[in-house]
DNA sequence: GCCAACTGATCCAATACTGAGCCATTGATG
DNA sequence: CATCAATGGCTCAGTATTGGATCAGTTGGC
């Protein structure tokens, strides 16, 4: 089978065949370098740029493999690739170099906190809050993608710190999400939200849900317990 | 003779099929960011929009629901999609700043989380760590200046933290402490740090070291809930 | 000749979009 | 009051796009 289609480039690309990887991987680096392509920007397909650069699609996809990995993108089936956000650790000068939350770190600290808000949610959720509520269990049971469930699920436990009335609280809890949308995060929960530790999780909501709606103190304390103990168990094992 | 075979010479034509949801809701965005759609101005129906943008219901239908959840725009059955008022309240930590957590809400904060710690704590902190309690001790307690007492007692609480080896709680502390340093709060703390609150403080602080040091659980989250329950106390009043 | 990089190809899984249909609520009309 | 058209809510099947993964073969430099 004849390459009609390239068959000016085969010399030159056949020269250079060993550098094909590094002269896309250095493209793609100077765009975001130079912020022609900024946070969150998508950036062509593999398919796309391994076709605009006469390179195989292996090459492409193994030279984003290595932006992957270095933190300057991130890809997602289905959707396609993207500048990552806040990429190089834009930290405060004040104290800098302390390292992330691991996932496990943040599921400890979700279990500390998230439990104990129970009794403030009882006592000072409006009725608007509690519609909220519904609304982003409705919305996150009827979520199709992956990503659609991610943020009612995120909604909910945000609109449950709401109810506090604590901008201490709403404040933290920003912060977690924050966490939860990194890209290690990202993969992680992939890999555990199977169907099933969905519906597990829908029936978990609703019995949050219930129990605030109840005001009842201490079932609210016990469902959030329970959920969040569920959430770490699929996502890092045992405990 | 066309190799056209492989999925990766196939592109191009239709590429763009994956982008009518960020198109369509580009256009609403920039009429409702420029004030050509005020609030509670009638958005056309998603069958007009569907329409005009060529582009299927389903995929506007989509558009509009993340524009709801972005609290962009309300929707209402048999009646139709209308600008958000702006009132109530933008939730959304994307482009707006919340604001900041009131010292009732820090102190409700803390109480809620430092003494839910103490398994943490005394599952995990090392020889050193004591030491460096001991340490923010002695020296909060040779302070002779207001400024250098309250970074000592910064320091304790933050060693405490540094305890549990969950680098979310230290973090979460280290938000705390920064809320600490504000202007109002200065001056509340002036105001009420007298000679016989800071012997007060000290006890209760030499208390929890010593739970800390037994490694003993109950003793040290109640040693730490009756120390900030008394500085809510001092601080605020009442409760 | 050997080895690492690259090629070309094929299949899979997740996601986005399309097209069609039906239901539920609203508000106007008769 | 009954009816009906308009409109958002919801579901389903099918298509297209996109990253993930693997494998056998080729190439270029040592």
């Amino acid at each position: 089978m004849a390459i009609q289609s390239s068959d000016q480039q085969v010399i030159g690309v056949r020269e250079r065949a060993r550098r094909q990887g590094e002269r896309i991987r250095a493209h793609i680096r100077e765009r975001i370098d130079s912020g022609a392509w900024g946070p969150g920007h998508k950036l062509p397909t593999d398919r796309e740029l391994a076709r605009d650069f006469g390179i195989a699609r292996n090459t492409v996809r193994r030279t984003l493999e290595r932006l992957e990995h270095e933190r300057l993108i991130v890809r997602q089936v289905g959707r396609g690739s993207f500048v990552a956000t806040a990429e190089p650790a834009p930290r405060n000068p004040a104290n800098d170099s302390r390292p992330d939350a691991s996932p496990a770190d943040v599921m400890e600290l979700r279990l500390l906190v998230e439990p104990q808000m129970a009794e403030l949610i009882v006592l000072r959720a409006t009725a608007r809050d509690m519609d909220a509520l519904d609304e982003c269990v409705r919305k996150s049971e009827l979520a199709r993608s992956y990503h659609d469930y991610e943020r009612w699920d995120e909604a909910l436990h945000r609109t449950l710190a709401i109810c506090t009335k604590n901008n201490g609280l709403i404040a933290l809890m920003d912060t977690i999400n924050a966490q939860r949308n990194q890209p290690d995060w990202i993969n992680l929960k992939k890999r555990t939200l199977t169907q099933t530790v969905r519906r597990t999780y829908q029936e978990q909501h609703r019995a949050i849900v219930a129990a605030v709606k109840k005001r009842d103190k201490d079932k609210t304390r016990e469902a959030i317990r329970i959920h969040l103990a569920e959430v770490r168990q699929n996502l890092l094992g045992e405990h």
